[in-house]
DNA sequence: CAGGATCCGTCCGGATACTG
DNA sequence: CAGTATCCGGACGGATCCTG
């Protein structure tokens, strides 16, 4: 199993949130979900440039952290649905503030990665 | 230099967000120089588990999206403070509602991570 | 389809040493 | 002190195959 080299500040908001939700996908992940994409197939479809594999091992931890939990409907082929729990219900306000951050970021980071072509390439 | 794998997709705020502050650790940076931690030495210490050579990444990587700006005081020994740009400053209500979630969430979390010990170990 | 296991190359990050 | 370069072991993640 997964060893942390420090052990958590609990009483760090900050900390405890980056432990949780941290990473580049998750947000995403929670967001997808929320809009009725449940299935991993969908979510893999949707995530721009998710890989299943990673998908799964997000989808494990965030349900682990309570943040997501699961439906398996014994069908063939199998089919499973996720779905937001009461504690990943109380993220959304915040990944909604996080995704109209990044909108009002995105035209200056544009400007930034793609610099200024004042001069035109031959 | 850092190639992407797959081009950034500029209409979707959470993946700009993610891309620029998708990390581990860069909100807890961006939280304590506004607190006043403004010298990398200083971020060392004030932030729980943060190596040297990761902060040096990271405040160069939040230097050239333009959140950070950077002060060098030619003295001996050198001094260099960083600063928020008014980008960063942009980010500070969004920090402080994931501290806040994060501080909601750590009852859960430790309760997730030390189990139920409902009998007492000998 | 979901998801676990394996192989294997890549990259991240710690440790260290050096410069201005 | 700040910042960069190098070495190097370990973690991450893609590709693939297999099961229920």
């Amino acid at each position: 199993m997964y060893q942390r080299k420090i052990p958590i500040d609990y009483s760090c908001g900050l900390s405890i949130a980056m432990e949780v939700v941290g990473s580049k996908w998750k947000f995403c992940i929670l967001d997808e979900i929320s809009k009725g994409a449940t299935r991993p197939r969908d979510l893999v479809k949707e995530i721009n440039g998710i890989s299943k594999r990673v998908l799964q091992n997000q989808l494990k931890e965030l349900e682990m952290h309570d943040l997501l939990g699961k439906i398996v409907y014994s069908e063939v082929p199998l089919r499973v649905e996720y779905y937001l729990t009461p504690a990943g219900e109380t993220l959304m306000p915040l990944i909604a503030a996080v995704n109209k951050w990044g909108e009002g970021y995105a035209p200056r980071l544009k400007e930034i990665l793609e610099g200024e072509p004042t001069t035109v390439p031959v």
